[in-house]
DNA sequence: TTACCGCTGG
DNA sequence: ACGTAGAGTG
DNA sequence: CACTCTACGTCCAGCGGTAA
């Protein structure tokens, strides 16, 4: 179950709401005695390149006797312990054994091996009882009566607060957060679907950036595939990133327009940026 | 070793 | 993740 | 007719595999 972009109130009764934990959704299997295993959206098994995960859940669900089956985000934590960014997951997605000590990331010992935590926003089934089929708040409620104390710091529920999220979205505002996930209360779990019942409220954050050059586009796209993209420290021009993406046809070519008569031969970067496609330079 | 491709997360 | 076109819905 | 939703194609970063 996947939520839809959109506007919503943040004081609706029928609406609960959570934060948008900015890390790799997750399906998650306890079996009887423990046996864990854990898959990503588009079903490809992530068990081995989450062992601290694995690890506390087995030892959490040793005496269960049936199948759970849970919904939620693998997040980063940062020094204090709290969820922070997709970024520092990057690392660990497509590492097929982190304990093996084999592979590029391992060999330049570059994998930062943050913390990492498991956050269930949702239950599908509890042995013969099959969640889907029952409303949020019923869904909400079993979820918190099993897995709301777990006893690691590794295995948490989603924070989530009914009929008013006003005072999530201010904290969001000053913490950052990527938005906020509104849920209808009564609504059922529709998996592999992205439905209205889930709705993503995305914070909008603000940076003023210098376009130091921009990528060849790649396959059928137009124009161009990013704008290379800086700021100032002091006299320095400082790469920070690319942004490839929020571009429609008609903008693409108005930007096009206005950076090609400046194309230079040197970049302007004091650190040169590793494109995918060739860069040109402003 | 390096460069490129393909794949996967968002 | 985003944006678009075309299908679906009212 | 207009609006909403879905399927698809594309973006970046990063790793693994393979060719050079």
């Amino acid at each position: 179950m996947l939520a839809s972009l959109a506007d919503a109130p943040l004081d609706d009764p029928h609406l609960v709401y959570e934060p948008k934990y900015d890390g790799i959704r997750a399906i998650v299997e306890i079996g009887p005695g423990g046996a864990v295993r854990l898959w990503s959206r588009l079903g490809n098994e992530k068990t081995n390149q989450f062992p601290e995960i694995v690890t506390a859940l087995q030892k959490w669900g040793r005496r269960r006797k049936e199948l759970l089956v849970l919904d939620g985000e693998i997040v980063a934590l940062d020094d204090k312990g709290e969820p922070s960014g997709f970024q520092n997951l990057q690392g660990r997605i497509h590492v097929l054994d982190p304990t093996s000590g084999k592979g590029r990331a391992a060999e330049k010992g570059v994998r930062p091996l943050f913390a990492v935590a498991l956050i269930a926003f949702d239950i599908l089934r509890d042995g013969r009882i099959d969640y889907r089929t029952r409303p949020l708040t019923e869904r909400r409620a079993a979820l918190e009566r099993i897995f709301a104390r777990t006893g690691s710091p590794l295995l948490r529920i989603s924070r989530q607060v009914r009929g008013d999220g006003r005072a999530l979205h201010d904290e969001a505002l000053a913490r950052g957060w990527e938005g906020l996930i509104a849920k209808h209360a009564d609504s059922l779990y529709k998996s592999g679907k992205r439905t209205p019942d889930w709705k993503k409220l995305k914070i909008v954050q603000e940076q003023e950036f210098v376009v130091g050059g921009w990528t060849d586009p790649r396959h059928a796209r137009s124009y161009f595939g990013a704008l290379l993209l800086g700021v100032y420290d002091n006299d320095d021009l400082v790469y920070v990133g690319h942004t490839g993406t929020g571009f429609t046809e008609k903008e693409l070519a108005r930007v096009m327009a206005l950076v090609a008569p400046l194309e230079i031969k040197a970049c302007p970067f004091r650190n040169r940026p590793k494109t995918n496609e060739r860069p040109h330079w402003v």
